[in-house]
DNA sequence: ATGCATGAGCG
DNA sequence: GCTCATGCATA
């Protein structure tokens, strides 16, 4: 059943829920087992080249802070906080119906993306792992203390530097268009290309990134790093907080072009930091748990979403008409099916798309190709079971984000 | 590691 | 209302 219950207080609570679940930990402790099989076994070619596109427009998301400095009043204007649980437009309208609409109230603060506090994990392969040494991370002067309570680590980095420009730093793609022109020779072999390539401002070809992702992991799990790690160290270095599911992608290739482009130099400078510092003993606790209270996470059953996936393959881009009845029919929320639609073709967009194959593909492998061994979380059994790795066929996107893909026919 | 969600920016 | 970047919460 799709239980949208509410997230009570639950915000204060986050870390220790972290701390003892198995959410950062099956990485730090046992990342040799359930660290990205797909990244780490496969490794064959996906020809996603960046040849010329033309975007209509571009986004920088991640850009906050528009004028000198943002002034972000947490919990203050916050709806979640400020509204009771009886009252929410989640929990009471939508006790098992379908409303009309509402939209969201939303006029509270910018998503902390910059807000160095948000991030709640402990850093425990440090300890695990035998590696006492953590990397020196100086700490950015936005930090916000929820509730007063303030680590001591935390308040000495903050006075240690108190100013860093927390402010975005996408350093290549301010323009996404500038990215069209790109060296006509993308030929790298998988043992002549060293892998390290330090010092490409050049626009990455996918097997750049492919190769580069890799290797950063590898260099991030022997330095001792967790993936919450570097996206903290990313904050604190370049002012762009980034959290464990980010790099996660990053590290799985799971993002889209554009976007991995974009965070590749960043994590490369970590990279070099990170191992050109060697020995620095320190470790950077986060706490944070301010009341951003969210939607709680919809859980869509397992014969709903094949439901679901079936309606994608016929149509990808239902009108909202067709997502209201879907909606109906399926006992969901509309805004739940729309947000399923939207989040569903943005992994066609991924660099390693899911299979969407509508079931008429006889092979089973490709030739050179080879099947991740843990690979298999269909929720349906729909997909081919070949790699997402394309060798013949299933080139989601043969430009980034602006290709022009089978539109409704309504 | 990933599913559902938020939000900015653009029509 | 979509796309796209990004993340909380969770399996």
């Amino acid at each position: 059943m799709a239980a949208t219950t509410y997230l009570p207080a639950s915000s204060a609570v986050t870390a220790s829920d972290l701390d003892g679940g198995v959410g950062v930990m099956n990485i730090v402790g046992g990342y040799h087992t359930s660290a990205s099989p797909r990244s780490a076994a496969d490794a064959s070619e996906m020809k996603y080249l960046p040849q010329h596109h033309h975007h209509h427009h571009h986004q920088m998301a991640s850009s906050p802070s528009p004028s000198g400095h943002a002034a972000v009043s947490l919990s203050t204007a916050n709806p979640w906080v400020s509204l009771q649980p009886g009252a929410d437009p989640w929990t009471a309208s939508m006790a098992g119906m379908h409303h009309a609409h509402h939209h969201h109230p939303h006029q509270d603060v910018k998503p902390l993306s910059q807000q160095a506090d948000m991030l709640h994990h402990r850093q425990q392969q440090q300890q695990s792992m035998g590696s006492p040494h953590a990397w020196h991370a100086p700490v950015s002067s936005a930090h916000y203390n929820p509730g007063g309570a303030g680590s001591p680590l935390q308040q000495y980095h903050a006075a240690m530097n108190g100013m860093i420009a927390h402010h975005q730093a996408a350093p290549q793609l301010h323009h996404p268009l500038h990215r069209d022109m790109q060296s006509p020779h993308h030929v790298q072999h998988p043992g002549d290309r060293d892998v390290v390539s330090g010092g490409e401002d050049e626009t990455p070809t996918s097997d750049d990134l492919e190769a580069f992702a890799k290797q950063f992991k590898q260099r991030r799990i022997k330095l001792g790093f967790t993936q919450a790690d570097v996206g903290l160290a990313l904050g604190t270095l370049y002012g762009n907080v980034f959290s464990q599911t980010t790099i996660c992608r990053f590290e799985a290739l799971q993002l889209s072009f554009k976007n991995m482009c974009k965070l590749k130099p960043l994590l490369q400078k970590w990279l070099e930091e990170a191992d050109s510092t060697t020995g620095s003993p320190t470790s950077i606790d986060k706490i944070a748990a301010q009341g951003r209270k969210r939607k709680k996470r919809t859980s869509i059953e397992v014969s709903v979403k094949g439901a679901l996936e079936q309606h994608f393959h016929k149509q990808p881009k239902p009108s909202a008409q067709e997502i209201t009845s879907l909606a109906d029919s399926l006992q969901l929320e509309k805004e739940v099916v729309r947000v399923w639609f939207c989040n569903r073709r943005q992994k066609e967009k991924r660099m390693t798309p899911p299979n969407t194959l509508g079931g008429d593909m006889m092979d089973g492998m490709p030739p050179g190709g080879h099947m991740h061994p843990g690979y298999g979380h269909h929720p349906d059994m729909h997909g081919s079971p070949m790699g997402q790795h394309s060798h013949s066929h299933s080139p989601p996107m043969l430009s980034p984000q602006g290709m022009g893909h089978q539109l409704t026919a309504h």
